[in-house]
DNA sequence: TTGCTATGAATGAACG
DNA sequence: CGTTCATTCATAGCAA
């Protein structure tokens, strides 16, 4: 795949016009507009608030056409996939039976919630959740697989982490600057 | 031949009690269901009584199998999504500043209430809230984004309008009546 | 063309 | 009610 395209017009495809029956066209992030999502996802970002979303987004407009939907989106999806990639991994390889900690236990009982609200109980309370356990490991003689699914983890605890982020490093123009800072 | 084209996804029903034995894990409402379910919205129905979800979910089991927890979670979905959409493209467009009228603004005499519209009040009673008197405004040289939200600012004024709607209408079968009176 | 993979988008369900 | 999670649909890009 060709990496040009450097700025934004990479959405060149027809698009609407393509044989398509549905809504033409979907965003189409720059190579830029991805390696500033990731860095910041890499960063610790992980659920970003209302204003955090248009904030980027108003700032990844410069290297394209980008809405703060697709910023929402691009972190729903970014996070649910990974995951569900961490999930596979612990189940297609259960040979690391001597650790599992998957940062916060969720306790998956069956959910009631609509007749919570509705009353459309009979009785019964059961209010139970299991708080979370987070704790540490020892990090010793893991294996490379191993060590490789401990990032998993780390990088699934760190939900809130603190940070902030500057765009435009090595960008060709602009020198942007994002700092969100939380909280 | 087949494209794939579609507005949605074309599998609707069978899954839970068809004869294919198939997964049956959420609701899939069939394209009837939302129909309706859209119509009632686009009607005023914003938040249904248990009563009115009673009633809705009945009727629309004819289309398939529904429960009235289904019924519940579209409302909310659907209320939620459109007012965050809303909002969304209020920061997200903000090119649009010729004209900025948030729901009924009648008077030219500028916006003295803001609290009194989005009346979060704290103090009185608030049985008052939209008239429907949704003004018309001169719908000529809008370009399609502005008209579009337009209609965005012209759905969030029926809040709570009284209705009346009838199912069946051009359905293939029964011409249910589902007529919702409210108060 | 056909199939696969990655990922944007949508939405049912549910949480705080 | 706003936000978040899980699952699924849809589609662009690439490979065979």
């Amino acid at each position: 795949m060709e990496e040009g395209m450097s700025g934004f017009s990479v959405r060149a495809r027809g698009g609407c016009g393509g044989g398509g029956g549905t809504k033409c066209g979907r965003w189409n992030p720059t190579t830029e507009q991805v390696k500033v999502l990731t860095d910041l996802f890499r960063s610790g970002l992980r659920t970003p608030s209302t204003d955090q979303i248009q904030k980027i987004s108003s700032q990844l407009s410069f290297y394209g056409k980008i809405e703060s939907k697709n910023v929402f989106y691009w972190f729903q999806n970014h996070k649910a996939r990974e995951r569900q990639k961490r999930r596979r991994v612990l189940v297609d390889e259960p040979k690391d039976d001597g650790i599992h900690f998957p940062c916060q236990d969720n306790n998956i009982t069956s959910t009631k919630h609509f007749s919570e609200i509705y009353n459309y109980n009979q009785g019964s309370e059961q209010p139970e959740r299991v708080k979370e356990t987070l704790q540490l490991f020892p990090l010793n003689s893991l294996s490379e697989s191993e060590s490789e699914k401990l990032r998993f983890f780390a990088e699934e605890c760190k939900e809130n982490a603190a940070f902030s982020y500057t765009i435009g490093a090595e960008m060709d123009h602009p020198t942007l600057d994002l700092r969100l800072s939380f909280l």
